[in-house]
DNA sequence: ACGAGAACCTGTTTGC
DNA sequence: TGCAAACAGGTTCTCG
């Protein structure tokens, strides 16, 4: 228990952590009707549209999907919540009949027919919760410009490629822009630039062919095995707390500066730089 | 048009 | 010990 609380603060909502949210939430609200809908605090990065109640209160949550980074959950008339966790965001169950006591930040409450709760928390309120009707989701603003879902059948080498083709950018700033790949965030990508040797400060348009190749494969690798680490943590976490949270990951670079390459005996270790403001960690020799 | 950096906001960690 | 600065998973806007 005490574990999983202090898991919940090193929380990481990239891709694959909003993936095991989305499984953990299916296991328990598909198929439920959502009794009341409260927003305490409307006005996240983006506001929520005000009649967001009246358009969930009484459907039966149909489907838990994710997009990119983004959660929907898809109710029976065809509308769709969307949320995103942005930096800080985390969506909590409790169970009926032993609903955790409000915590600060609690901006909306879902409450089911059986009174089980879910609440969307984010201190920071970088997170988005909006509505849509599915017909209209694909042309929704979150949605009109990423790209492929790195998972998907249409993402390899050469879409890869493609995407990167006469950027001027480095690549690690061309690989967190969620129009070339959609998921990606901050610490995968230092991840993935690793694991495929691939210098973070290289300029994207220089990345085809087989290193394209190598990338794609790489970014697969990573946020697939993020994702069954996060699977199996959910099942111990839902089983002992009913709750959803986050996970530790272990990783090979992020956050790791000076420590030893785990690629290679260089001698240097793990270097973290600073790129368009936020931290890159590699290895200067491993990756070229 | 593009890319770098700032801004958004709060909480936690680090360093003097 | 206490306080201030630095830093944090994301996205979007502005400026050069």
């Amino acid at each position: 228990m005490l574990d999983q609380r202090s898991a919940d603060r090193t929380a990481m909502p990239e891709l694959p952590e909003v993936e095991t949210v989305r499984r953990g939430l299916a296991l328990r609200l598909e198929g439920r009707r959502v009794r009341r809908l409260r927003l305490n605090r409307p006005d996240l990065r983006i506001p929520m549209p005000a009649d967001l109640p009246e358009r969930v209160e009484g459907r039966r949550v149909d489907r838990l999907g994710r997009r990119a980074k983004y959660i929907l959950l898809h109710l029976e008339d065809g509308g769709v919540v969307i949320a995103h966790l942005g930096m800080s965001g985390r969506l909590v169950l409790s169970d009926a009949g032993n609903a955790a006591p409000p915590e600060p930040h609690d901006h909306v409450v879902f409450t089911l027919e059986d009174g089980t709760e879910l609440r969307f928390n984010d201190a920071r309120r970088f997170g988005v919760l909006d509505y849509a009707d599915e017909k209209d989701l694909e042309r929704h603003k979150f949605f009109m410009h990423l790209g492929p879902e790195p998972l998907g059948n249409a993402f390899n080498g050469p879409a890869l490629a493609a995407q990167l083709e006469g950027k001027a950018t480095p690549l690690k700033a061309a690989l967190l822009d969620q129009r070339v790949v959609a998921g990606l965030g901050n610490i995968y990508v230092s991840e993935s630039l690793f694991y495929a040797g691939l210098s973070p400060r290289r300029q994207a348009g220089t990345v085809a062919g087989p290193r394209a190749e190598r990338l794609a494969q790489a970014i697969r690798d990573v946020l697939e095995r993020a994702i069954a680490a996060g699977g199996s943590s959910l099942r111990d976490y839902v089983q002992a707390s009913g709750e959803l949270g986050y996970f530790q990951h272990q990783w090979a670079v992020y956050g790791k500066e000076g420590e030893r390459c785990p690629g290679c005996d260089c001698r240097q270790g793990i270097k973290r730089i600073v790129q368009s403001g936020r931290s890159t960690f590699y290895c200067g020799k491993r990756q070229r």
